[in-house]
DNA sequence: TATATTCAAGACCGAATGGTCAACAATTAA
DNA sequence: TTAATTGTTGACCATTCGGTCTTGAATATA
């Protein structure tokens, strides 16, 4: 038998997705992809695939590992209740970019605007994404006190305009609008739950 | 004296604004520019100058018809109260794909993500454009009777959620996602700005 | 009509792109 | 130790990119 591969496959695929996530599809050479997985292109095409290939590979990653960690966060019990978990989740978009000065917006973000349109592949890891965002939004929603005891047919558009919220922020964080303007927003939806949820019990 | 310019400066950059929003930035290549405006590469690099130029320019376009547009749409007095207004706002948004199978999204949005990032100039036509809708939210929110009692402390947040709602949506056009999603995030955001105002006024 | 001037566009440019391959290094099983 | 097999990598490939330039056509004024 012949010699093994010189790295982890899963290690390799975190760094190309950090290597996406940053610079986009059509922004990510080769060249800076190397430096940044330390891999030679060759060796890169050799366990993924072509340049596509990679990439929804790494938007699977994060699909896995971003997302699901967004969706657990609404939905695991602790001291927090539904809502203000989601307030949690919208201040965390929020501090990327006013502590971290992360611009890199969101993964699946970027993905819906530049590829989605343009491979089937990606569509469907967005849209699947979108969903699994929105049904964490509502698992949420359907674990408060507050909101819990909303009818479906209420608590159903909630989730999603708390998902198009949420995606809407990761645009701002993109453009550079100033960090007030997204605070405005994770502020007025969260009191507009509340409302909802004050007129439902009245 | 010469001869004089065979086409209509700004009949192109509409035709060139058309061809960005349609393909970005990265995905629009000179041919394809070519053959949309009817133009040769040279005579469009003497008009407008280079592809950063010809784009920020279209961008500038972009924000001047389509922005103006909607803002325009927000604060017209017509048979519809301000929340109509807004709610018919966010229809356009969902018809653009449910009717017309428009996905090109919205120009500002995707400047947003693929080119604010890298490019200044772009990046303040873009925090502009956003704003301006804000602005045009919150003077359809001050022009309704049901929500201009409300404190300003209120209707600031509340113009920024819808309008971080708006752009949520032209993200989920992008995406692919259901119109059935689109239209929850809709009915949801109008049903809580339903509720506020019952509240601000129980 | 003559001439000056501007426009349009095919041809061309260097650079960068994604992708491939041949040669070599490394490592395993026999 | 040997031979088979696989990973790695610099060199190379055709193509496309944005941008430039030279040539010839068009049209203004004189």
């Amino acid at each position: 038998m012949g010699r093994r591969r010189e790295f982890e496959e899963a290690e390799i695929l975190e760094k190309v997705k950090e290597a996406f996530w940053a610079h986009g599809y059509e922004g990510l050479s080769y060249p800076v992809l190397m430096k940044e997985t330390g891999l030679h292109k060759a060796s890169l095409y050799a366990a993924f695939g072509d340049k596509q290939n990679l990439y929804i590979q790494a938007l699977r990653a994060y699909n896995e590992m971003e997302v699901s960690g967004a969706v657990q966060h609404l939905s695991e019990k602790n001291d927090m209740n539904g809502v203000e978990r989601i307030q949690s989740l919208l201040t965390r978009v929020i501090d990327a970019v006013a502590i971290d000065n992360d611009r890199r917006g969101c993964f699946l973000c970027n993905a819906a605007i530049e590829q989605a349109p343009l491979n089937l592949a990606t569509q469907k890891i967005v849209t699947a994404g979108l969903e699994r965002m929105k049904l964490g939004f509502l698992k949420a929603l359907n674990d408060d006190p507050t909101t819990k005891t909303l009818s479906p047919n209420t608590l159903e558009p909630m989730s999603s305009t708390i998902t198009s919220v949420y995606f809407g922020m990761r645009v701002m964080a993109k453009s550079g609008v100033p960090i007030s303007m997204m605070k405005e927003a994770r502020n007025g939806i969260i009191d507009q739950i509340k409302a909802m949820s004050e007129k439902g019990t009245a």
